[in-house]
DNA sequence: TTGTACGCGTTATCAT
DNA sequence: ATGATAACGCGTACAA
């Protein structure tokens, strides 16, 4: 390994005179920048951020916890973080959680021994003390703190979206999947989608789920067929339950939209390859991480920042589980 | 931040002393150990692994290195490395490569810098002399090199399978789709595929692809149904691909897999949900992904390993693509 | 404009 | 069995 010693030696200058030119921080005359930089060259020298980390007790790094990188939502999130760190030098150590919150607590922990100099957290604990705790700027990112920034969806309008768009295209007994009741934005949805469908009389039933495993989500939807044989328009908690709803209903001999409308919500790329194509309510998920990243080097820079919370806006996408519009 | 020092403080000891019991190297009195755990939890103590790291010149951090993310292949590679390199404490730093040699290049050397014990990657140019010069273990993913250890799947074996499958099936005007060049195994496939056609006498075309991405894939499934409109069964380079030419065909109001049949490659989660579902030749990603991992510790643990090339059995997955064999 | 010397938090060597 | 201290590679007072 080339030191800043030997580039030192090398240049015939002191390591001052190395890190300053290195660092453009004060004074170096024009020739001595020279030697030092061809001293660079010729040995191939490149800083050592760990020495660098452990003086200045920050390093370029940034903790990036997921529930699941598996799960066909996170990538896209990951993506949008990674780009957006990655253009402003920041490097991430990432970790998937299993919305399990020992794992969580294990990787924070290893993100403060590595001197992150900051978080970005998929998690459902937001309000846990190992975030409060915390000396460290956490951006929370589909998912919504009271006192953290937080990048999310605006799954209030998603919800009350779906609704909409299910009973103006003629939907009159709409069953409705309820996400996991820790998942903060799958509660949003759901009582969005609950305002509209009450407001407007129209009869609904309820479908409790407890995750967004495929496997899991195959069950909910043949129990949502034996309930509710004669239901005309289903609003899914995601595009993975209203995959399966969408299967089960064509094992049913069901036509969809015909006998029944399917709305999925985020997304997700498969969507649009389904057949019939899911129609559902798009989250911006890449952007939404590279809002997160922006967000969080805004706080690692500056400190704090105006806006603290940010909502990204959803929109209906109509594909082929619905019907047109009257 | 609390360092050893206050430990040594707190316990009365000096700082060798704590050292020797975080560590257990050495001797010390059963009593002074108890003093030392005692303030060790008192003052929440954990070691800073940037120091350590620092001083032993190595860091329990590597590097994974993946051309994206997003495509659908990669979740379960990353997933399966994470997690067998969570087992062991070894955590990773993540980037997207996007296929190009320069931002690959960033990415090793900022492995270099911070001090990564080892790398993972999924590249395209094993051969470059950046991995060469690199004095750390390596261990390419889904990509094969001469002379460095590596997981990858019997790319030649699927492609041999997926012929098999498909003539057995009845098809026989067939067309491959030869993915893009510079993708070793995209072209073991190829060229597994392409042995059995000729040896068996069946008629083929092909179609050239030079990326896996979804849109481009359309544009070659409507180039494949342009040329040879009365194909009859396609072997695609992999499942994004195979989804686009199931999309043309189902558009072109062909029954598949009556008039033409398709095998995909991969088994990404996706086409199990597609209608027809796709059947397809199976590459266990996530166990790759778990293998590489393991491959990597012991490289890291012992320097050098008795099995420097895995290669993990693919397999046809019958799904609703192809007809049922004769 | 440049160099010397110390400190960042650890581990390991060498005394004691 | 324990402690003092050098070293890991770097950045920055401070002195020159």
């Amino acid at each position: 390994m080339v030191t800043i010693k030997d580039v030192a030696k090398q240049a015939c200058v002191s390591v001052a005179t190395v890190s300053r030119v290195i660092n453009e921080t004060g004074y170096v005359h024009a020739d001595t920048r020279k030697k030092v930089l061809d001293a660079v060259e010729q040995l191939n020298y490149t800083p050592n951020e760990v020495a660098r980390s452990l003086y200045k007790r920050k390093s370029k790094l940034i903790g990036l916890l997921l529930p699941d990188i598996t799960n066909p939502y996170f990538p896209q999130l990951a993506r949008g973080v990674e780009d957006g760190m990655q253009e402003n030098d920041f490097r991430i150590i990432f970790g998937n959680s299993d919305e399990n919150e020992r794992k969580e607590q294990e990787y924070i922990l290893t993100f403060i021994q590595n001197n992150v100099v900051g978080v970005i957290a998929s998690t459902n604990h937001p309000n846990s003390d190992m975030y409060a705790k915390l000396k460290l700027p956490v951006v929370f990112l589909d998912r919504t703190s009271s006192d953290s920034p937080s990048v999310y969806a605006d799954g209030r309008k998603g919800g009350r979206l779906a609704a909409e768009e299910i009973i103006a295209r003629g939907s009159r007994r709409v069953t409705i999947m309820q996400g996991p009741v820790h998942i903060r934005p799958a509660q949003d949805r759901f009582q969005g989608a609950v305002e509209v469908l009450k407001q407007s009389g129209i009869e609904f039933n309820v479908i409790q789920t407890s995750s967004f495993s495929f496997k899991e989500a195959e069950m909910w939807a043949k129990e949502l067929f034996n309930k509710h044989l004669d239901t005309d328009g289903v609003l899914a908690s995601n595009d993975i339950v209203a995959t399966a709803v969408l299967h089960e209903a064509l094992r049913l001999g069901k036509n969809v939209p015909h006998d029944v409308q399917i709305i999925g919500f985020d997304d997700i790329p498969l969507s649009s390859l389904l057949s019939p194509a899911l129609s559902t309510i798009h989250q911006p998920a890449y952007e939404m991480g590279r809002e997160a990243a922006g967000l969080l080097i805004r706080l690692i820079e500056q400190g704090k920042v105006e806006n603290r919370n940010i909502q990204m806006p959803v929109r209906f996408v109509e594909r082929d589980t619905t019907r047109k519009a009257d």
